[in-house]
DNA sequence: CAATCAACCTGGGTGC
DNA sequence: TGCACCCAGGTTGATT
């Protein structure tokens, strides 16, 4: 469910709110939710460390805590990071948990970091570095870094032989792309989302930088999308969703050329585009029937 | 190497 | 109301 511009989101509101918190509790209501360990490992690890920043990387949402660790959180499809305020006192704790909540981290003051997550695809991890854990390990660059020039991109999609959706999905790839933005991107750059990316003339492929960082900026200016589950640690909704193009629209009117919206499969993944915007090119052969 | 699909989970929406 | 079926912002591992 979220993907880089919400994890932004969540991460500059958690920098605000947690950062000099220190761990006075944890419940686990879900042991699965976190990985490596088990919840009374993890719990007596985290207990008495405090915060000391909040970053991201891809769609991980990384809290450093003192003595050094690091709490790796990933969302999955539906988790959420919350802040629930202190409370009084003598509240009774537990109380306000709704049926969702899989971890709870309670701070000395009295606010907690809750995790909820409907369909339990999240993790937690509390490790040294980022290397114990594959994907993070092995997380392609950030698309809005400095570092992350039109070449890199060019020289990304030459060293594959893959249709462009599924390589853009793929965070070894790129990092923090996922369904929504994917689809925007490729229709912000007029692409088709079979197009084979070695296909892509270096026109087309410096399209493709500036669509990518287009939208992901815009959603992180919109606080991300929400279409169902997301929603920051105050609980608000994202408001990227009316500034969508393509994704969740299929069967109305393109907002460029007026053609109907498709939606197809692509990838395993429900992909939505319009096929005038975004025609397939025979020389890129395809290599399944479109639409 | 690349594509597909099932699996991990739960709930919401739709059509009969 | 009930029920079957499809769908969902992700990732992984087995299979073709």
């Amino acid at each position: 469910m979220p993907e880089m511009p919400e994890v932004e989101t969540i991460v500059q509101a958690l920098k605000r709110r947690i950062v000099g918190e220190t761990v006075a509790d944890v419940v686990v209501e879900w042991p699965r939710s976190i990985a490596l360990l088990s919840p009374a490992e993890f719990s007596r690890r985290v207990v008495g460390r405090s915060v000391t920043r909040v970053t991201r990387r891809g769609k991980f949402t990384i809290i450093r805590l003192a003595p050094p660790k690091l709490l790796v959180v990933h969302l999955g499809m539906t988790g959420r990071l919350l802040i629930d305020e202190a409370t009084e006192p003598n509240a009774t704790a537990g109380a306000s948990q709704d049926a969702y909540t899989r971890v709870a981290i309670r701070f000395v003051s009295g606010k907690a970091l809750r995790f909820r997550d409907v369909r339990k695809f999240g993790r937690i991890y509390l490790v040294d570095g980022a290397c114990e854990i594959p994907l993070l390990r092995d997380l392609g660059p950030e698309p809005l870094s400095d570092t992350f020039r039109p070449q890199t991109l060019r020289e990304l999609l030459r060293r594959h032989r893959r249709q462009i959706k599924p390589l853009l999905l793929d965070q070894r790839i790129l990092a923090g792309l996922g369904n929504i933005y994917v689809d925007e991107s490729l229709w912000q750059a007029g692409i088709h989302p079979r197009t084979l990316s070695r296909a892509l003339s270096t026109d087309e492929a410096n399209g493709l930088y500036r669509a990518i960082r287009k939208v992901l900026r815009q959603a992180i200016q919109n606080r991300g999308t929400t279409i169902r589950d997301y929603r920051d640690p105050q609980d608000e909704p994202g408001e990227n969703q009316g500034a969508l193009s393509v994704y969740r629209l299929e069967g109305q009117e393109c907002r460029r050329c007026g053609h109907v919206i498709c939606r197809t499969i692509v990838a395993g993944r429900s992909t939505h585009y319009c096929p005038a915007c975004q025609p397939l090119q025979s020389t890129n052969y395809a290599m399944t029937a479109d639409r």
